[in-house]
DNA sequence: GTCTAATGGCCTAATCGTTAGACCTTTCAC
DNA sequence: GTGAAAGGTCTAACGATTAGGCCATTAGAC
């Protein structure tokens, strides 16, 4: 059987760092093979913005000599995240693989399913990000230096400035990436980053709308303004106000998603 | 050359989740073994005091069918911690893998000066630690539940009663898994015991003494108080003031050890 | 229109980690 | 002493990975 669960969403790189319900020491290992780990990170790349829609991914064999490994090894992960539908790849002269729009080749029915299947797990995460986000924004202002100021505002105008959907969440990526390295804490990079990534995996559809962007523009804004007055306090209200509404907005989403789905099918 | 980094202790499992400065989906892969991951499982297992020293590990053939692999790879990883010290084997009936204490045949020489090189990784890991822990503790104030409340003051019990510094160590460890278990959220576990953990291996010799015990026992005491009594902000405040004493004796010590080492070898 | 360079697609031989299983050796409890 | 429970060792097979070469396709240069 096993209709689900099989390039899924959410299923390649969820057994990851942070991974909660973790490790204890004699659990069954479960081997990863380098393609399949390769695979993983590529997807996370793309969920993180470092590669957006449209965007060709180096030559096979560049990867192969950027991470340390065959092209054979490339190929097969290429492979993966091909008929995941994270890219589709042309032959030629100026060919590649390269980043789908969308996210949809493996539409939005799996998800929904993936994500209802897991419920209490995301909401765990939900909650976790609006734990951590406050207290690096907090962090972040108390512990700016000039160079963290110049990269934050520079992140603040290239969020402004995005064009689009892709570009919007690119620059968002950016941004709160220079924010938590305003905490000079690699452990807290560390943590957001991949945070967000979870979230961009599970979710793979973020609410998007031209009110949605004028507000976080704003929420942005204020929270920069924060940052950069040292204003500890201020920053950690408004970026736990800035996450309540988003993490509120994605399970609104999602429950109608449920009610839909527990409609359609049993179980 | 290469005089360290042999099989120094932060080596094995520092290439661990949380890992900060981590991959950058582009980076050369560090392909890891079934055997050096399983190793690094074990070593982990036996920082967080899951076995504690003398204690023998399972028989090569049961760890086998445990972690799902075969014998020749136990075997394997085995070798791994013997040679590194953590564990020596005993062959004939009753014999195996029994977990060394004073986690020193690799010796403190080594310790020292890997602890030296990566002196600011390890600042920054305690930060983490200080910025997380108070977090936990009030947040598991305010979400505890019944059950949270009997494991927190069986564990507060065990600590207690621990007799010697091993016992201690392991009772300290299920105290705090505990308390993290109380926020009911599982990416707040899991990013403790890995604080925890990463702590054990770069700090093999935490510091004590019976004065150091007694104030542990105390602030415990205090920590558990406050979770019961719900009081969010006074779990934060004790937690807080805890680490904060560990950390500053662990950088005491650390700094005298540097000290030292600077005087005998010219970098 | 033809050529050429850059790209993906495909094949092979060799290496290495892993498996399953058998068998040997050591040690201790009875 | 004997037997059972452990570690120690060997082998054949498999699968993932590598290094390298060659083919097929395409876009741009001329």
């Amino acid at each position: 059987m096993k209709p689900l669960r099989e390039a899924s969403v959410a299923d390649t790189p969820a057994a990851n760092l942070l991974a909660a319900g973790r490790t204890d020491a004699l659990e069954p290992m479960q081997l990863r093979t380098a393609a399949e780990q390769i695979a993983d990170r590529l997807t996370a790349a793309i969920a993180l913005g470092e590669f957006i829609p449209g965007q060709r991914l180096p030559a096979e064999r560049d990867l192969a000599a950027m991470v340390g490994v065959s092209r054979a090894t490339i190929r097969e992960a290429l492979g993966r995240l091909s008929s995941a539908g994270y890219v589709t790849v042309k032959r030629g002269r100026h060919g590649g693989a390269f980043v789908e729009s969308g996210w949809g080749a493996t539409s939005a029915e799996v998800v929904r399913r993936t994500l209802a299947e897991n419920w209490e797990h995301y909401e765990q995460l939900l909650d976790f990000r609006q734990l951590m986000e406050p207290l690096i924004a907090g962090l972040a202002a108390a512990r700016r230096d000039e160079d963290d100021l110049l990269a934050i505002q520079a992140a603040l105008e290239a969020y402004r400035a995005a064009a689009d959907r892709e570009a919007s969440r690119a620059a968002d990526e950016a941004l709160h990436v220079a924010v938590a390295r305003a905490t000079h804490n690699s452990y807290l990079v560390s943590v957001s980053s991949q945070v967000r990534m979870e979230v961009s995996l599970g979710f793979s559809a973020e609410p998007y709308s031209e009110a949605i962007r004028a507000r976080a523009v704003e929420d942005h804004g204020e929270l920069v303004a924060a940052v950069v007055k040292g204003d500890a306090e201020a920053a950690s209200a408004i970026s736990r106000r800035h996450f309540m509404l988003t993490a509120s907005a994605l399970e609104d989403a999602v429950r109608r998603a449920r009610r839909e789905t527990d409609g359609s099918t049993a179980r």
